[in-house]
DNA sequence: AGCACGCCGACT
DNA sequence: GTCGGCGTGCTC
């Protein structure tokens, strides 16, 4: 027997299938989805694959399979794979990844430590005291400054953590210890995070009417055990989570499994107690980026050994090793961060379908502002849509005013604080309630401009303005991380006219500072989040602490309750509508939906301030209406007028490189091909010029695009795999071509 | 990727 | 003469 094996590589010459004679005596062990070790090439190393196919003769002179290795895929996931490499163009050995055990994609987990027990090391030294130590040449050797390192980054590591991720063997810790530099505490270590928690167990909650109708209509679908989508369209507060609980516990008591994803923002120990309160921490397992690969690798175990039968999961939750799946649930459906922005490239939510079609369960969407395309489905039918109309805890919705700043302009307020939005603060502090200011920009101001020669300073790796950062006193690249000295003249025209403009978060918090000496503040934005579990710590000390004042960008926006907060204001209501992408207004609406959504949850009603110099703007309209119908409505006729997706799928070829002529002539390359293969075809597509792409710098490397407007058949996607292939066969240029299905983000 | 092969300039 | 730089091709 021959197995067609893939290449456990991430090389996009590898991305095919090698065929390898099976010994006799694996003949009965190897099927698709097997792990096998393989000779390949002149290399003396043997190289890592998966059993793709299996056939009884090859064309080649083959060589034989040396052995199998553990976590084999399911045939049902190898087939998923397949279809992911195909449909999201991307090698078939990244898409199979996905499906591994957390943290064994590249090593073998044979040496696994199975006791709790185990030998946990810490840096013994302060950082400086270390570094010292490698510039005096204490410390020489490159594994030992690499293991000390990753000590750094990961405190409490246990050695055999370390032997699985790195290269780093047991005998240099030993000698780092020896020598002072880290020490060594036998532990027993207790991996389940939420152990500690004691969490009085709550009762299922009585439905509405409407929840109740909701509930049956997927229960249906799972007694009938046949395949439906649905979209539980419900606004803030109408209790779609308790939907969601009562039917996974209706799968859990039928024996099957429940996946729910979240995203990753709103993955949060509140959130995840709710269901751990109901359902016992013993049958959940939680899967998200910030689990150390040890947890992960223990949540993923916990599912496979079928212990954990409640999956809630960021996008990648969706891969988990279910065994008896019984429903499948997306919460806040429209949330972009289900869409993987690295290759593989896939959106989680097409994933869900795939699988739930395949297993025939139901998919569950929910969202109070559901995806354009997710509605229009259900519009058409093609998704049942379920509506829940009414606030759960009959709290009101909160009243929301528009501000026009053109007016404020008018009468000589160039702050970025309305009148109504000072009288408004003032009226909170006085009643101590919290305020959330929200502001979608970070840092001080957004760009440096010189006004005397209209210079505007730029990052010199991407083709971006620079933030300046007042706390540091310093430019900010907010794409490469690149910092400089904040000059204090022109580069070009030595004018010291060289003023900066714009406002972010870190200004705001002045200002209010300023504006209100009396009130406490805390801001929250990536400056301010970078340790972990800090964004925690800001919305605990925000609710605890009762500070007055809650200043951030996008992330004060999910998740979070604060029963004391009346008043929301949005400070420029207008930074996503200017942007490049056909999403703009949908992306505007959501997030000031969302961000209200912070108000008055509580018996009080809470109130909104949207400030905005485009107050006709339909997303920020019917936002303030907080009317998604409408919205939907407007918004759906622009996309047809311009076929934009629902319409129509967008495929995205990005071309980047560090010679710009070398990406121009890939970008033609790419575009003759396709262009050619269109005309001579029945596909109908249409085909935009290679142009470059709204910021075509970043990181040094320049940036064209390709965009295909089309709906993705079956057709087209062979046709854009033939085209890359053939491309692809032998470049060795440093010009990378990524291919995303519609993408999150058209920079 | 990793490795070998082969073509060309530099140099003990 | 031959050492080594790197562009190109191949891996079942």
């Amino acid at each position: 027997m021959i197995a067609e094996v893939v290449i456990n590589s991430t090389v996009k010459n590898l991305d095919r299938v090698f065929d390898y004679a099976i010994p006799v005596e694996m003949e009965d062990e190897i099927e698709i989805g097997s792990r096998v070790l393989i000779p390949f090439g002149r290399s003396t190393n043997y190289e890592e694959g998966f059993v793709v196919g299996l056939k009884e003769k090859s064309d080649y002179e083959v060589k034989e399979i040396l052995r199998i290795q553990e976590e084999e895929l399911s045939n049902q996931e190898m087939k998923l794979a397949k279809w992911m490499a195909n449909r999201y163009f991307c090698n078939l050995s990244d898409c199979i990844k996905l499906m591994l055990p957390p943290g064994t994609a590249t090593k073998k987990i044979e040496n696994r430590a199975k006791d709790k027990k185990v030998q946990v090391v810490y840096l013994k030294k302060n950082i400086e005291q270390i570094k010292e130590a490698i510039q005096k040449k204490e410390i020489k050797s490159a594994k030992q400054i690499k293991a000390l390192n990753f000590i750094k980054k990961n405190s409490g590591v246990t050695i055999q953590e370390i032997e699985l991720f790195t290269d780093i063997s047991r005998s240099i810790i030993k000698t780092l210890e020896k020598n002072g530099y880290v020490e060594i505490l036998e532990k027993t270590i207790e991996r389940n995070p939420f152990l500690h928690k004691v969490l009085e167990r709550t009762e299922k909650l009585h439905l509405t009417e409407e929840q109740q109708y909701a509930y049956q209509q997927v229960e249906k679908a799972i007694d009938e055990k046949k395949h439906e989508s649905f979209l539980l369209y419900g606004i803030t507060g109408s209790g779609k989570t308790e939907v969601y609980m009562q039917l996974i516990e209706k799968v859990v008591r039928m024996g099957r499994a429940a996946i729910l994803l979240v995203p990753e923002i709103s993955l949060t120990p509140q959130m995840v107690d709710r269901f751990i309160a109901r359902f016992g921490q013993e049958t959940i397992a939680v899967l998200h980026s910030k689990l150390s690969i040890g947890e992960r690798y223990d949540g993923w175990q916990k599912i496979k050994d079928g212990r954990a039968n409640i999956i809630i999961g960021a996008r990648s939750a969706i891969f988990a090793p279910v065994k008896d799946l019984g429903i499948i649930i997306i919460d806040e459906e429209h949330d972009s961060s289900y869409k993987s922005e690295t290759n593989p490239r896939y959106h989680a939510k097409e994933i869900a379908k795939k699988i739930a079609q395949e297993k025939e369960i139901p998919l569950l969407l929910g969202s109070a502002t559901p995806d354009i395309t997710t509605f229009y489905e259900a519009q058409e039918g093609k998704i049942t849509k379920l509506v829940l109309t009414k606030r759960a805890n009959e709290s009101n919705l909160p009243e929301i005013r528009l501000v026009d700043l053109r007016e404020e302009l008018a009468i000589g307020n160039r702050s970025m604080i309305s009148r109504y939005l000072y009288q408004e603060i003032e009226n909170n502090l006085k009643n101590k309630k919290q305020t959330i200011l929200f502001l979608n920009r970070r840092g001080f101001s957004t760009f440096i401009m010189c006004r005397e020669c209209g210079y505007t300073l730029k990052c010199k790796n991407c083709n971006i303005s620079l933030t300046y950062h007042k706390k540091e006193e310093i430019l900010k690249c907010h794409y490469c991380n690149h910092q400089e000295k904040v000059p204090t003249v022109c580069p070009v025209c030595g004018s010291s006219k060289i003023k900066h403009f714009g406002t972010g978060t870190q200004k705001l918090e002045m200002e209010i500072n300023h504006l209100f000496p009396n009130a406490t503040t805390i801001r929250m934005d990536i400056d301010t989040v970078t340790k972990k579990n800090s964004h925690e710590d800001i919305l605990n000390r925000f609710k605890n602490e009762n500070i007055d004042i809650l200043i951030g960008t996008q992330m004060v926006v999910k998740g979070h309750h604060f029963p004391n907060v009346t008043l929301v204001g949005v400070i420029a209501a207008d930074s996503s509508l200017n942007i490049d992408d056909y999403r703009a207004e949908e992306r505007t609406f959501d997030l000031i939906v969302q961000v209200a959504g912070r108000a008055g949850r509580e018996k009080e009603k809470g109130r909104v301030l949207i400030q905005t110099y485009n107050p006709d703007a339909y997303s920020i309209r019917y936002a303030q209406k907080q009317n998604y119908d409408l919205f939907y409505n407007a918004e759906i006729k622009m996309r047809k007028q311009l076929k934009y997706p629902p319409f129509c799928d967008i495929i995205m070829f990005g071309i980047s490189g560090e010679e710009e002529e070398k990406v121009k002539e890939m970008s033609n390359q790419i575009y003759a091909a396709i262009k050619k293969k269109i005309e001579s075809s029945q596909i109908e597509a249409n085909l935009g010029l290679p142009m470059p792409a709204p910021i075509d710098k970043i990181k040094n490397r320049f940036r064209y695009r390709i965009i295909i407007k089309a709906i993705l058949t079956s057709d087209l996607i062979q046709m854009i795999n033939e085209c890359l292939k053939e491309n692809f066969k032998t470049n060795r240029t440093k010009t990378r071509v990524i291919t995303d299905v519609n993408p999150m983000n058209m920079l």
